[in-house]
RNA sequence: GCGGUUGUAGUAUAACGGUAGUACACACGGUUGUGGUCCGUGUAGAGAGGGUUCGAUUCCCUCCAUCCGCC
């Protein structure tokens, strides 16, 4: 057993590099590997929070620089933490807005001080630095925050772009660390806010090896790897995934950002990944894709017109159990909310039980069993 | 019954005497740390018959259907 203040592993697969561990944060352990629904404004898009209770949902993440713009942060800040605001008793993940660098809608630009955004309210222009970045996630008071790093686009950069966001992606990293070390320094360990470094690097070894060892000197509580997603083969990202891995320490959890298919969250979780997030689950169920022990299902097919069966038969969550094919396509289709939400409530129902099972199938050794049948059912 | 109107994809519409577009719907893909209303690809059309013309969905005639008005 690797024991240290925040994470502890207790079960290594034999076989892969497949983890349990738990993490402790100021709100109390989670156990990993798990997964995280994305609550951006601090809502998992048509749940409620007693739902994600329900569905036992370990932890959820939410998006500090879009709460802010709204003043949610504030607000948040009023309730003591983004925890109590939503009334959710799982753990609170917040994101810096680095990946809103994607968003054209508010992004401006970015230079070595900070990133600009505009806040598309009220047209205000603003700088967001990585000291800015900290204090606005230690008011909204997740359990854990992620630096402000630099997200490269994937279509059109060149390598020296990616080179130039991996140089300031590290040196934020610095400031993050050092600004929300400052603030934190009279609250003992238990209470404190965990904060993660983020390596980017795009699919190029080089980078990213420079930006794994520069993240690592700096000695944050759990690493994330960003920058996947995007639209990068799976061998390519698996390959930088793997070789990061290897340059990590053991004993600090591991998060990937951005990635939420079930067939990539096995494989992450084969490598030794800890934590996930993605917007995917979510999205797909709102636009009729859900996941099923069969694979992927296209719920608005017309073959489903009829279909009284439920979304998959070997699922017992409240959806599967109540409602059939057709009824939750028949909602889809005309945009009821309720079809939204019975098909969100599914997939995240799915993904949650997919790791529950993963961590059983760890501790019987047979992980390798279960990662090869989705596979084989998410095959084509 | 008389006079007129209008007939273009499943629906709603556009242009044109010379490759018939668009939207929605439908089918099939995609969706990965904002985007409850997303993106891509595909199937599918001139009411019927005749005339003029090198060529007619377009111009002309008849029929059919439609809607409006009058009796």
């Amino acid at each position: 057993m690797i024991n240290t203040d925040i994470f502890t592993i207790t079960h290594k697969d034999k076989k892969t590099s497949a983890r349990i561990g738990i993490l402790q944060t100021k709100k109390g352990k989670v156990e990993t590997p798990f997964f995280m629904p994305v609550a951006t404004r601090g809502s998992v898009k048509t749940l409620t929070s007693e739902e994600l209770k329900q569905m036992k949902v370990p932890a959820v993440i939410s998006n500090a620089l879009i709460l802010y713009l709204r003043e949610g942060s504030i607000i948040a800040n009023k309730f003591g933490g983004i925890g109590k605001f939503m009334n959710y008793n799982g753990i609170n993940f917040t994101d810096s807005g680095g990946f809103q660098m994607y968003s054209p809608s508010i992004y401006l630009k970015s230079t070595k001080e900070g990133v600009f955004f505009r806040n598309p309210l009220n047209g205000e222009k603003i700088l967001m630095t990585p000291e800015k970045n900290m204090e606005l996630q230690l008011k909204i008071s997740s359990e854990v925050a992620m630096c402000l790093d630099s997200m490269p686009m994937y279509h059109n950069t060149t390598k020296t772009q990616i080179e130039d966001a991996v140089n300031k992606t590290s040196l934020w990293a610095k400031r993050c660390k050092t600004h929300h070390d400052t603030l934190q320094k009279n609250l003992s360990k238990s209470k404190r806010q965990l904060l993660f470094g983020i390596i980017q690097g795009g699919i190029y070894s080089d980078l990213r090896e420079t930006s794994t060892k520069e993240i690592i000197n700096l000695d944050f509580d759990g690493y994330s790897i960003g920058g996947f997603g995007l639209g990068e083969t799976i061998q390519e990202e698996f390959k930088i995934v793997k070789q990061v891995k290897s340059l990590l320490p053991e004993n600090k959890p591991v998060y990937l950002m951005g990635i939420g298919n079930p067939v990539e969250i096995l494989k992450g979780i084969e490598l030794g990944v800890d934590i996930f997030d993605s917007r995917m689950p979510t999205q797909n169920a709102r636009r009729g894709t859900l996941f099923t022990s069969e694979g992927k299902l296209r719920i608005l097919r017309e073959a489903c017109k009829f279909d009284k069966g439920p979304i998959d038969k070997n699922c017992k969550c409240f959806v599967c159990k109540n409602y059939s094919r057709a009824f939750i396509r028949y909602q889809l289709i005309h945009d009821e909310f309720t079809g939204k939400k019975l098909a969100t409530y599914h997939n995240i129902y799915y993904l949650t039980k997919l790791i529950e099972t993963a961590k059983e199938k760890i501790k019987q050794g047979k992980f390798h069993e279960l990662q090869k049948e989705v596979e084989e059912k998410y095959k084509g």
